[in-house]
DNA sequence: AGCACA
C-alpha cells in the first residue's frame, strides 16, 4: 500500500557484523572509517574506495553486537553519521565478512596477478603455474580465468614479500611453456595407466621411451653401473630455480618419492632422490635421463645411480625432505608402508590430484586438455587451493615443525609444495638473458589489491 | 545514495 519498498528493504536488513558504509567523501581513508566506528567496537578489518565512485566502503567488526549498535545509534540520533561534514549512510551489509586482502592469513600484496600474453585459457595449466610459481614460496591458491586481457591467473603467497620476489624475477618474462617433463611423462608414466606404486611388479621398460634418450643401459639392457633405489641427479643450465618441491613433482610421477636431498658440488647443483625400489629408482632414471625441467634446455637432469640406498636427511628443510617419516596415524587411509604419496581411491584430497593431474597436460601436442584424470571430480577445474597448513614463517628451513605438526605432513604427503620454500629469485637469470622461445608466453605479475597497502594499521589490534 | 578480486 502506502509501504514504499525502499521502507521494506531498510527492515529486512539482517544484522551483520559487517557494515555498508555509502556516501563516504571520495576516497575515503581507513582512519576516517575507524575513526567513525570505532567507538561502537573492535574494527577487526575494512575495505574502503568501493564503487565506481570509491565512496562506499565496509567495516567489520569483531563482534555482532558492535554492528548493531553502530546502526542502532545512528538510526535513532539526531546527528547522522558524518566523514569530512557528509553524511555516511550505514547498513549492514549483505555479506558476513569483508573477503579482501586484510582477512586474517592475508597480507596486503601476496597475491599476483598473472597475465599470460600469447596463449589461451587451457595452455598453460594450473599445475605448471604451480610449478613455476612454487619456487618462491609456499602457494596458497591460484585461480584462473580468461579476461579481455588475455589469460590471467591469481597466484596467492603466504606474504608480499615472496609474491614480490616472484615478481620481480618473472615479471616480463617467459614461463616456462613447455615443461619439458611433464609433456614426456604424459607419453611415458605409468601414471597414465593408473599404475599401483605400492606393486613391486613394475616394469622397467618402457617402449615410448625414444631415442631421445641418454641410455645408460645398453640396447641388450646390460648395466653400466650398479642399480640403486637412489637416483643422484646433476642439474646443467640452471636458470630456473629448482627447489625440493619441484623435484618431487618431477619425479613423483614415477613413484614415491621416500626422500630429497639437495647439494652443491663443484658448482653444480645435485640432489639425491630416493625411491622405495630399485625399479621404480629405474624406471624414472630412464625415463628422465637427458630431460630437460624447463624448455629450452634449462635444468637439464644428468642421472646416475648413487651409492646410497637410504639417506640421512633433515625431514623438512629448504635442501631436504624426508617424505617417510612417520606421522598423522590419525589418518586411517594414510598407510605409510603403502607409500602415503598415492592413496589411491582415497577420500577427495586436492593435493593428491597434483601428480596425477599435470600428466595430463601436454602443451606440445597442444591437446591442452584440462581434464585431471587422475581423480576427477576431485579439483575444481580452474583453482587450485593448497591444503589447510599453519601459519608459516618464511624461513622454516631448520623448523622441526615437520615433525611435530601432523598438518604439515599432509601437505607433505599429498604432494603439495610446501610451506617454508626459502625465497629464489635466481630464476631470472643474470647477464645476458637466455633466448626464450618465440612461442612462450610473457608474463606480467603484478601485485593485487597491495599496490599501496595502508601505511599504518593500529586499528587491527 | 544502495554491496567488493579477476
Amino acid at each position: 500500500m502506502s509501504t514504499s519498498t525502499q521502507h521494506q528493504f531498510r527492515y529486512t536488513q539482517t544484522p551483520s557484523k559487517v557494515l555498508h558504509l555509502r556516501n563516504l567523501p571520495w576516497e575515503c581513508t581507513d582512519d576516517e572509517l575507524v575513526e567513525l566506528c570505532r567507538p561502537f567496537g573492535k574494527i577487526v578489518n575494512t575495505k574502503c574506495n568501493v564503487g565506481a565512485n570509491r565512496n562506499q566502503a565496509f567495516v567489520e567488526f569483531a563482534d555482532l553486537n558492535q554492528a548493531i549498535s553502530m546502526v542502532s545509534y545512528y538510526a535513532s540520533s539526531s546527528e547522522p553519521a558524518q566523514v569530512r561534514g557528509k553524511t555516511v549512510y550505514i547498513q549492514y551489509s549483505n555479506r558476513h565478512e569483508i573477503v579482501n586482502n586484510k582477512s586474517p592469513g592475508d597480507v596486503p600484496g601476496n597475491v599476483l596477478l598473472v597475465t599470460i600474453e600469447g596463449v589461451e585459457a587451457g595452455d598453460v595449466s594450473i599445475d605448471v603455474i604451480h610449478l613455476v610459481f612454487s619456487a618462491f614460496g609456499f602457494v596458497h591458491k591460484i585461480a584462473t580465468f580468461e579476461k579481455t586481457a588475455g589469460f590471467q591467473a591469481l597466484i596467492q603467497y603466504t606474504d608480499a614479500d615472496t609474491a614480490a620476489a616472484a615478481r620481480n624475477a618473472l615479471d616480463g618474462r617467459s614461463i616456462p611453456r613447455q615443461v619439458a617433463l611433464l609433456n614426456f611423462m604424459l607419453s611415458s608414466s605409468p601414471h597414465n595407466q593408473e599404475w599401483d606404486y605400492t606393486n613391486p611388479m613394475l616394469p622397467v621398460n618402457h617402449t615410448a621411451i625414444d631415442g631421445a634418450l641418454q641410455p645408460v643401459v645398453g640396447p641388450d639392457g646390460k648395466k653400466i653401473e650398479p642399480e640403486s633405489n637412489v637416483l643422484l641427479a646433476s642439474i646443467e643450465n640452471m636458470q630456473y630455480a629448482v627447489t625440493v618441491d619441484v623435484l618431487h613433482t618431477v619425479f613423483s610421477a614415477f613413484g614415491t618419492v621416500q626422500k630429497i636431498a639437495i647439494f652443491e658440488k663443484n658448482g653444480q647443483t645435485q640432489a639425491l632422490i630416493q625411491y622405495p625400489d630399485v625399479t621404480t629408482a629405474a624406471t624414472a632414471k630412464e625415463a628422465l635421463e637427458g630431460h630437460c625441467i624447463y624448455d629450452g634446455g634449462y635444468c637439464k637432469l644428468h642421472l646416475t645411480y648413487s651409492r646410497h640406498t637410504d639417506l640421512n636427511v633433515k625431514a623438512f628443510s629448504d635442501k631436504s625432505r624426508d617424505y617417510t617419516v612417520p606421522q598423522v596415524p590419525a589418518v586411517p587411509w594414510q598407510n605409510p608402508q603403502a607409500g602415503p604419496m598415492y592413496p589411491g581411491t582415497a577420500p577427495a584430497l586436492q593435493g593428491q590430484v597434483l601428480g596425477g593431474q599435470m600428466l595430463s597436460w601436454d602443451p606440445a601436442q597442444q591437446t591442452a586438455t584440462p581434464s585431471y584424470v587422475s581423480a576427477p571430480g576431485t579439483y575444481p577445474s580452474h583453482t587450485y587451493a593448497a591444503p589447510p597448513t599453519p601459519a608459516y614463517p618464511t624461513a622454516a628451513a631448520s623448523s622441526p615443525i615437520a615433525q611435530s605438526n601432523p598438518l604439515v605432513h599432509n601437505a607433505s604427503s599429498m604432494g603439495i609444495t610446501q610451506p617454508g620454500i626459502p625465497l629464489n629469485v635466481n630464476l631470472q637469470p643474470g647477464g645476458a638473458s637466455p633466448s626464450v622461445p618465440a612461442s612462450s608466453p610473457l608474463m606480467q605479475a603484478s601485485p593485487i589489491a597491495g599496490a599501496s597497502p595502508p601505511a599504518h594499521q593500529p586499528y587491527f589490534s
